[in-house]
Order: structure tokens, then sequence, then C-alpha cells
DNA sequence: CTGCACGATACCAAAACAATACCAAAAGGG
DNA sequence: CCCTTTTGGTATTGTTTTGGTATCGTGCAG
């Protein structure tokens, strides 16, 4: 454990409390990755001896992080730090790339461009993209596929201000986008189920008729303005989502 | 805070009562930004030091933001300007019931019960929630109905030990759990797509083979042990899901 | 002079903060 | 199996910080 509870930790801490000193230097230990899940904490006693503060006090830090769940304490054997399923990360895994979402569970991936260029836009795509008139649309469609069998179609849809060449985009269309300092800090996704139809089945190797994930996605910029809009089809028997939700702690809670 | 509340600031603000010029002080800056909903303000007696004034003049010129609810005073801890009301909801709506989620929605919500009661535990059961041998699952079935519309059918099964009672369970499931202490604080969520089998169907009021949304949720509480294993079908054609997703700061991963 | 808005001084009470002392469950060694 | 040690859990108390309030003095307009 090392250097890493020692009085002179505390004055980097930004002041402020000493039971909230201390909470932040657990919790950021935690998110960089100094404290393992599953790793014990010094015990109580131990941790109020090495900073020099009270053991009530100690507690008192730390118990903010057990109630929201990233720490365990258990008696007579010690404070953990809580076994993550897959972090909060999971909770953003839905607007990450379907490249990277597959990577990390270890599958290839292959996508195949059904098409790619700069279209007149549809109705749908002035509304969510707020395009003005005349202006077109960059359009990214492409199939999807992991070790050989489609899973996903997937269908973006961008301003031509922002992408202005959509030939370009070979792989990641993120990395082209945050290339070129266009990096999304908030999306809205909507969820919900629908038939496959012929031609979206045909793409996918099934029957049409079988149920298919269907996700709307819209990117935006820290300004507010829309990065982009996907809608994509997901094979509803070949995948799912899996989310981690956090709830927040009961009462209100002071800064 | 920085160089927010010093006496020079004053002088910009247009003369007249001092209280006044504070005033306009604080209110400017949250209506720039400067002022983040939940940050707190300097104590009165710092802000009177900072700004020569005496503690009562920055009373009277906070008074008026406390009665028009910009800001908000907690004797002992300090003042605050006034979070939003809408909080992180948005993330916990997944995770809130079905019955919180459309009355939200100002929609009408009806339930059915299906089934409810003791059961011996499917093996799905038993892995979810960790039961031990011979110990039972409580089960509790319903058709979940906006305005007379089936929408969703949710099926929830808890271990014996946390739910012994499952008749008692006429609302809320979360409200119930609540009053016996059982608040889970994190839950994982599966979405995925499948075709409705005749029995489903036939309770949501829809043909065979129309396409439903299928969740599976487990709850967790702050020890880790499982609360709650929840699986649910909504009308692919009358339910969708809303999410808002926040992006991680620029380091890490990214799509 | 009177009335009133303004401002400062002094004191009050609630809440947060922190420390001491003690309790009880769990782990571990004989 | 019991006993000791270690661990987290809790009750109690004192101190500090914070907003809340009562009171008085000043200056200006009527």
């Amino acid at each position: 454990m090392g250097e890493l509870f020692t009085p002179e930790a505390f004055e980097e801490t930004g002041g402020g409390p000493l039971y909230l000193q201390l909470h932040r230097l657990i919790a950021e230990a935690i998110a960089s990755g100094r404290l393992q899940p599953g790793d014990s904490l010094p015990s109580e006693r131990e941790l109020a001896a090495m900073t020099g503060l009270s053991r009530v006090t100690v507690r008192k830090g730390v118990a903010e992080l057990v109630a929201s769940g990233q720490l365990v304490q258990k008696r007579g054997s010690g404070t953990f730090v809580a076994p993550k399923v897959e972090k909060l990360e999971q909770a953003l895994s839905l607007l990450t790339s379907f490249t990277e979402d597959m990577a990390r569970r270890g599958r290839s991936v292959e996508s195949r461009w059904i098409a790619r260029g700069l279209h007149a836009p549809a109705p749908e795509e002035v509304m969510a993209l707020g395009l003005g008139v005349g202006e077109k649309v960059a359009r990214l469609e492409r199939v999807r596929s992991s070790d050989g069998v489609p899973l996903a179609i997937e269908r973006a849809s961008l301003s031509q201000a922002i992408l202005p060449d959509p030939d370009g985009v070979t792989d990641s269309l993120y990395a082209v986008l945050q290339d070129r300092g266009l990096r999304p800090v908030r999306a809205v996704q909507r969820i919900s189920a629908a038939n496959l139809n012929a031609k979206d089945a045909e793409l996918l190797g099934v029957s049409p008729g079988v149920a298919g994930l269907r996700i709307e996605r819209i990117s935006y910029l820290p300004s507010g303005k829309v990065v982009e809009f996907t809608r994509s089809l997901y094979r509803g028997d070949a995948y799912d989502f899996a989310v981690e939700l956090k709830l927040a702690p009961e009462g209100e809670r002071n800064p």
C-alpha cells in the first residue's frame, strides 16, 4: 500500500473537512486503479493512526463510499474495494462504438459498407440534425459482423458541415470526429424493439419478422450542437446490452 | 472561489445600496454560470471579510436570492446555489419502477397480478439470486398497463429471506423493499429483443411473433448481495426507453 | 422633530465536525 | 471447541462553524 495514506497526502486534497479529504483520497485511489477491486484497505484504526485522524472521522470518510457501493465492509475482516462487475463504464458502453464493444469481448469485427456519401436529407434527419435548407447530409450505412456473423445494421447521419467528406471514414466514425475536435459529451438514446423488415432481415441473414433491437442515438457537443444521428438495428437473438446503473444515496447530500 | 467577491468588484456594479450591489454580483454569477447549482458560497463571515461589509449587510444582500429560491441556506453547513430539480434522475429511470416511470409521463397506471407467492425456484433463479438448497423464491408476476393498454409483463424473483411475504406487496415493490431497509444501490441490466411467444403475446394483447423488448435486471445491496432478479417484457411497438448518457472526460477510452 | 432605510455590533441556536470510550460480530489460533 | 485478537459498529460528548436574530447607531427625506 506504501505511501498512500500519509498525513502529507492530505495537504494536496484541497482542504475542507477532514473526513471529506480522506473521502477524496480514497475515491481517487479507486478511480485511478491504485486500489483494485478486492483490495483491502488498512483497518480503520490503522488508517486513523496513519493519517493522524480519529477513527470515527475515518469512518465518516469511508461511510459514503460504502453507501454508494464502492467499498464493502466486513467486521472482523476489513474494508475492501467492491468487486466491480465492470465499472460504470458499462453505462457508457451503449455509447461506445460497436468496434470497441466487441473488442472488449475478445471478438473479431468486420464491417461492410452499404452506403457512404452525401445525400439529400430525409425529413427525420432534418429534424434530428437541425439542418438548414439546401444542406446535405453525410450518410454512413454499414453492416457490422463479428466472427463472420452479421450482428447489426448501423445507419449514421451527420450534417454536411460536420462531416464534409464521408468517404474519408474507413474505420471508427468517432475517431474521425475526435481528430476534428468534435467530441460528443452527451447522448440521448431511445431503445425499442421491432420486427425486421424483409430488407433488413436479408442484410442480417435472418428471416423477416425476427425481433430486432432498435437504437436511435443523438450525440451532442458541449455547446449543445448535434453531432450525429444514428439508427442501429441489432439482431435480438444474438446481441444484448449490459448496463450497470448506480442509485444515488437516499437523502440530500452536502457538496 | 477566486477573485469573485473583492471590494473592487463592487465599483462596477453601478452604485446604490451596498447590499444591492452584492445582490447583483451574486445574481450575475449564477446567471452567467460562474456559480453552478450545488456550489457553495463563502460563509457569510468570509463574504463580509472579503468585501469589507458587515455580516448583516451581506445577509440582506443574500436574503432575496434565498427567498426567490435561487440560493439555499443550511445552518452549520453553508449557503449553496439551488440544485436543479431534475437531478441525475435520468440515468436512474431505467431502475425506477414502471409505476414511477409512467407517472412522470403523466399517464395512468394499472397492474394486474398473474402470480404472487412462494414457489420452488427455477434453475436460472437459483443462479441469479444465489439461493441455498431448499430455499424458496418469492415470485411476483404482473401485467402493467397504461390507459387501459397492456404494455409490459414484469416477473420479479426474490429470495425468500428477503421477501418472506410476497402477498404483502400490493403496489410498488421498491417501496416495500425500502421500508425494510433493503435499498439497492446498484443494478445490472441486460437489454435484448425477442419475439413474443403465444402466452406472452396473449397477455399483452398482440399477435404471437411480435417483437418485444426484454430486460433482465439484477439489483444489489451495498454489501454486494442480490436483492431482486426481474425479467420484463415490453411491447416493442408501444414502449421505448430513453436514456441520457454522459461521456467520461477525455482520458482513457473513447469511442 | 419624526420616520425610515441603511449599516454595524453583539449575541443565539442549530447543525456539522471531531474525539473518547465502549460494544459486538467475525476471524484465527490453541 | 473455547478464548483471544482483530475488525467494524455505536453511543456520547465537546468543539467549531454556520446561519438566525435582536439591538442600536447613523444619515437623509418629509
